[in-house]
DNA sequence: TTGAAAGCGCTAACAT
DNA sequence: ATGTTAGCGCTTTCAA
């Protein structure tokens, strides 16, 4: 069995309350009482139970993260932030994916998929403002991402029109003028939004016509979906000179078509995607696309839900992090 | 506060058994004395305390899986495996990266990062097999991947030599006599060592020299290590006219690297990769790869772990899971 | 500065 | 079929 505080304060000849206090680092405890409790505790090989301190203090010491699809490397990389900002507070991460299904996210947002945990870090997709109405979990709860709700929880993301305004700027700067979208959604609830609403508006302050035949719906948001929707607008016989993409994967999914139909980015059609994904760099053509700073959102996250916790209750805030636009090759060309 | 089996029971007027009997669905239960109960769980909004039940039983319905890195898509897409196939069985996944350190593989198998858990699954890089022996954790251990230990652990892989040699010999087939290795690694350790292996056995089969000038080693097994790799190898002049790279994104560095020289892929030089992640089936040559078949690898991992936990303790086994080569145009061409 | 004892919420053995 | 109770390992008053 394994051993307990109790074992411990039998072999050094101790209370349980004086080996707790050393094992919790606790002030006041005499040099040479910590020196013997420790050489006990080395003796044995004890280890605290955490399962039980959790009980006692109500803390688990365990933040999940719930994220659409973790295929999606813009999802592992901000995985990987958010993991290395939990371990510089001592907590662990438990991730759960919902593949941006809206039962899904409704399930991990009440908390019925983890319980074990002291915090929730979600990314939705299709979660609506009312499924969010009868929490009946108490755990803090921050989101991420491009949907918005005007709803009391912290919300973590860059500044979506601003960011596809200023890809689209880039295209309109290089001379291009009919910008196509791809990726908007399909059915009642619009992920894309903001984006979609970018492209609108940067092409209207260009006095130019957004011309619905160029925006692309699509089911999801792989490399197979840009692929299609790419497909799709140019099988209408459209040939705009610039792709915009919801994000990387459908703006490589969308490039593999054009290549493989002979059209040549940037010179035909100059492309960019969104969330500057490893992948974008090394493709025969290098992408374009909108960097939004991971290692932040990360952080920033984590420091949401932490604070949430200790008690205070600071008010909800939508917090907005760092963008850049990245110009490679699929816009710029080849140098 | 959080409501308690006590506040049930008082609120049913029933003692605390019963309500924990209706909770754990307890077989003798009478249908009213359950309808009832579950009267006031749905009335009181009560949720079960998992960290006092794991407390009790010792089990915490979570399992570990440390990985080397998640920006690798070969690894995000094992997670999402094992996340699903945990789901299935009523189990919740914490996730940890070790970025291929030895130093982080040890904390991990120490149980140091994580503590509450049933079982771990890791997939080491860097690990030594002296670093397993003293491991005083009891928790069920199961490791994945390419590196072999001769320890009593339940250990997943697919096959990496034969898989090599597949790869090695569908160049072969193809008419390529001198086929280059990427991402052999640098140091004491190697952990590419069974695919450098199967390289050469395979070589070696059909008569031909394995010639140490074509097998470049790297420090890491990103886009950019393999980018590197190529260039050097370029460099010394060698003009082999294949490439076998030990992972994906690595194969995909070269073929970037080539195709910024002017180098055809495949004419002038093929290119194999290993893992089959979406991002090679997009670019503008898709890429060749072995496809281990990663789903079978997650549930395997965690039948495995859970097995153990049962108090079974079946003698540690070398599971094989399957593989497939996938050809596509970066050896075949464009059809 | 250290010890004794209560109790976190739950399960399981035992009793009824 | 349901109730009583001990105790999982820890932290935390409270007392010494």
């Amino acid at each position: 069995m394994r051993v307990s505080l109790k074992d411990v304060a039998a072999h050094a000849g101790v209370s349980i309350k004086t080996v707790s206090n050393v094992v919790n680092n606790y002030q006041h405890v005499t040099p040479a009482m910590r020196e013997r409790v420790q050489r006990s505790i080395d003796a044995l090989g004890y280890r605290p139970n955490l399962a039980a301190r959790h009980l006692r203090k109500g803390r688990t010491g365990i933040i999940a993260l719930a994220l659409p699809e973790l295929g999606n490397p813009y999802f592992a990389e901000l995985a990987a932030a958010v993991i290395d900002a939990a371990a510089a507070q001592d907590y662990i991460v438990l991730l759960d994916h919902t593949g941006g299904r809206r039962e899904q996210e409704v399930l991990v947002s009440q908390g019925f998929r983890a319980r074990v945990i002291d915090g929730l870090i979600l990314s939705p997709i299709e979660l609506e403002t009312e499924d969010l109405h009868d929490r009946a979990e108490q755990v803090p709860l921050v989101l991420l991402g491009e949907r918005e709700y005007d709803l009391p929880y912290d919300h973590i993301a860059i500044d979506n029109v601003a960011a596809a305004r200023a890809a689209v700027r880039h295209l309109m700067g290089l001379g291009r003028r009919e910008v196509a979208f791809i990726g908007a959604r399909r059915g009642r609830s619009e992920p894309a939004q903001l984006r979609v609403r970018g492209w609108r508006e940067e092409l209207t302050a260009a006095g130019l016509p957004t011309d619905d035949g160029l925006v692309a719906a699509t089911d999801g948001w792989g490399h197979a979906d840009g692929a299609a929707a790419m497909t799709r607008i140019l099988e209408t016989g459209r040939r705009p000179d610039a792709v915009f993409a919801y994000n990387d994967p459908m703006a490589i999914g969308a490039m593999r078509v054009l290549h493989a139909r002979g059209l040549r980015v940037p010179e035909d059609i100059a492309v960019v995607g969104f969330d500057d994904v490893v992948e974008g760099r090394f493709g025969a053509v290098t992408l374009t696309s909108v960097s939004p700073d991971k290692e932040a959102i990360g952080r920033l996250a984590v420091e949401s839900v932490l604070a949430r916790l200790g008690g205070e209750a600071p008010d909800p805030r939508r917090i907005r992090a760092d963008y850049r636009l990245v110009e490679r090759e699929s816009t710029l060309g080849r140098r």
